[in-house]
DNA sequence: TGGCATGAGGGGTTTACGTCA
DNA sequence: ACTGACGTAAACCCCTCATGC
């Protein structure tokens, strides 16, 4: 620990040969501090300082920056160094240089305490303590920051996720509309006409083409999966060819039954089906940068495509739906 | 007079360094 | 000469309190 005569006896060895001598690293742009400072221009107003000033500077001690001539002779602090010391704040001039050194480096180094302290009139160890006080502050204005952050990120996240859960329950009552409609309308039917089994929204469109995003009756990017039963295979590869050869190669065709649509969205999956989806259509891993603002306020121009560009969601969207 | 900002004390931990078997 | 255990000092972090505004 630092005794006051090891303080007094660091600060004159500083005051002999720190000035000329090179600090590391990133005290280079501190070093403009120090030579500003050591042509002072700083006023302490009244009498601020908590040192009791001639416990470090001896008879020589008023030629500091940080040291009023006045202040130390008038009478009001005769009895200032009678009565046990009072705590007091640290000047304007002071804590704003210690404010510019925290900004270049929030460490301080042993060389730089002994020069700050010089410089501004403090014992080195007050400069030890408001570094430690201000990192501690620092730290917390930080958490603070970072969770205010998180938090809206995380609500911004949430309120897509219920979008997208709500959309999704909106397409899988239409899903099962029309497919009563489609069962309907096969009893009705003579079984004469085994292939007419094409979806009304697909009545016109051609067969193998998907049908492109605009015309899909959700306003939402979700691509809409209509196909043929007859004509599964290239309607699978419609779907799943164009960014994920998994799928185009045929080696997952029981992954979509023809017969039952609900597949589609996933909820009959078996784990393993899950697990493989997971993996095979998982955009990859840093497709989002939360913390970018500018890139997260693009995904609010549409909460459904989640930044992806259309093309993409083909391949990678069917896990996230339930 | 209560609340906030801030200087400082104290305890525990970490790290660097010297000593010794 | 090398190495691991141990002690020590300094710095740091964290919690807390006291004081000034």
């Amino acid at each position: 620990m630092e005794s006051g005569g090891m303080v007094f006896d660091s600060f004159k060895l500083t005051s002999l040969s720190l000035k000329n001598e090179k600090l590391p690293s990133s005290s280079d742009v501190l070093d403009s501090l120090w030579i500003a400072g050591s042509s002072p221009s700083f006023h302490v107003p009244g009498s601020t300082s908590i040192v009791n000033f001639e416990d470090i500077r001896g008879e020589n001690s008023t030629d500091g920056p940080f040291f009023d001539k006045e202040e130390n002779g008038s009478e009001d602090c005769d009895g200032c160094f009678r009565q046990p010391e009072k705590k007091r704040r640290l000047s304007p001039d002071q804590v704003q240089f210690l404010e510019k050194s925290f900004e270049v480096e929030n460490k301080l180094e042993p060389e730089r305490k002994i020069q700050l302290a010089k410089e501004i009139g403090l014992q080195p160890r007050q400069v030890a303590i408001w570094y430690q006080n201000r990192r501690a502050r620092y730290k917390t204005k930080q958490l603070e920051k970072d969770y205010n952050s998180l938090k809206e990120t995380y609500d911004k996240l949430k309120a897509d996720h219920d979008s997208l859960f709500k959309e999704n329950e909106e397409l899988r009552n239409e899903v099962h509309s029309l497919k009563e409609k489609l069962q309907e309308r096969e009893k009705g039917k003579p079984k004469s006409e085994p292939c007419d089994t094409t979806s009304p929204l697909e009545a016109g469109s051609e067969p193998n083409k998907p049908l492109p995003s605009s015309v899909s009756p959700n306003a939402s990017n979700i691509p809409m999966v209509i196909y043929k039963q007859d004509d599964a295979t290239s309607a699978k590869s419609d779907v799943f060819d164009s960014d994920s050869p998994h799928y185009a190669d045929g080696i997952h065709s029981s992954f979509i039954e023809p017969s039952d649509s609900s597949h589609i969205f996933g909820s009959d999956f078996s784990q393993d089906e899950e697990d493989n989806l997971s993996r095979n259509l998982m955009p990859p891993p840093s497709f989002v940068k939360l913390e970018d603002d500018e890139s997260y306020g693009d995904l609010q121009m549409n909460s459904c495509n989640l930044g992806f560009p259309v093309e993409d969601q083909t391949t990678w969207l069917w896990p996230l739906i339930e």
